[in-house]
DNA sequence: TTAATGATGGGCT
DNA sequence: GCCCATCATTAAA
């Protein structure tokens, strides 16, 4: 299985979290390796008020103005995080948010939705920032499979920009998370 | 069955 | 001081 390269994530946002679906998100903890299918994902650029690059940059966001292919880990509500993979040229401000994965390997289970899987998955803002475009602890391969069906719809859990169809996931699976 | 609420702390105005 | 790219639990219907 062959890695993600820095140039399929420096295409446009959307195309990459329509392009996500379907590949496999690797963490490698220790001596174990847990894999999973991406099935869900929301895209967010600078110009889009619900984004945190929005306002530009600040201490947490300025990770999202790096050059893309790397994730972008935030904390938020008091006790959980949420990954994302930044996209586009340095400078731009967009990545994609991971919301959800199918488990393939590594025995993980309850990861339909962000906060969940990053919590399976030990996914902590330690993680920030880092390069996934090479095996280490955090990367993402290509595509597993090609999903069936994409649909595409609103976000979920903002305030601005609600009618933005920028939301993706796969038609039938199981692990996407409830609306 | 669906709807409201509490947890809990960093980031931003 | 208020907001938040969430989730699990409790309350209501």
């Amino acid at each position: 299985m062959k890695i993600l390269k820095k140039g399929f994530y420096k295409q446009d946002t959307l195309k990459v979290a329509k392009e996500l679906l379907g590949c496999v998100l690797c963490r490698q903890i220790g001596g174990i390796l847990y894999k999973g299918k991406i099935v869900e994902t929301e895209g967010y650029t600078q110009e889009d008020p619900a984004c945190h690059a929005y306002r530009g940059v600040t201490k947490r966001s300025s990770t999202m103005f790096e050059e893309g292919g790397i994730a972008y880990i935030y904390f938020t509500y008091g006790m959980y995080h949420c990954m994302n993979v930044v996209t586009e040229k340095q400078g731009r401000g967009c990545a994609v948010l991971i919301r959800a994965v199918e488990p393939l390997s590594g025995n993980f289970s309850n990861t339909n939705g962000p906060a969940k899987l990053c919590r399976e998955l030990s996914i902590t803002r330690t993680l920030n920032g880092i390069d996934i475009t090479k095996k280490g602890e955090l990367w993402i391969e290509e595509r597993f499979e090609n999903p069936k069906k994409i649909i595409t719809t609103t976000r979920v859990g903002i305030k601005d920009a609600v009618d933005y169809p920028w939301r993706f996931y796969i038609s039938d699976n199981k692990w996407v998370s409830k609306k």
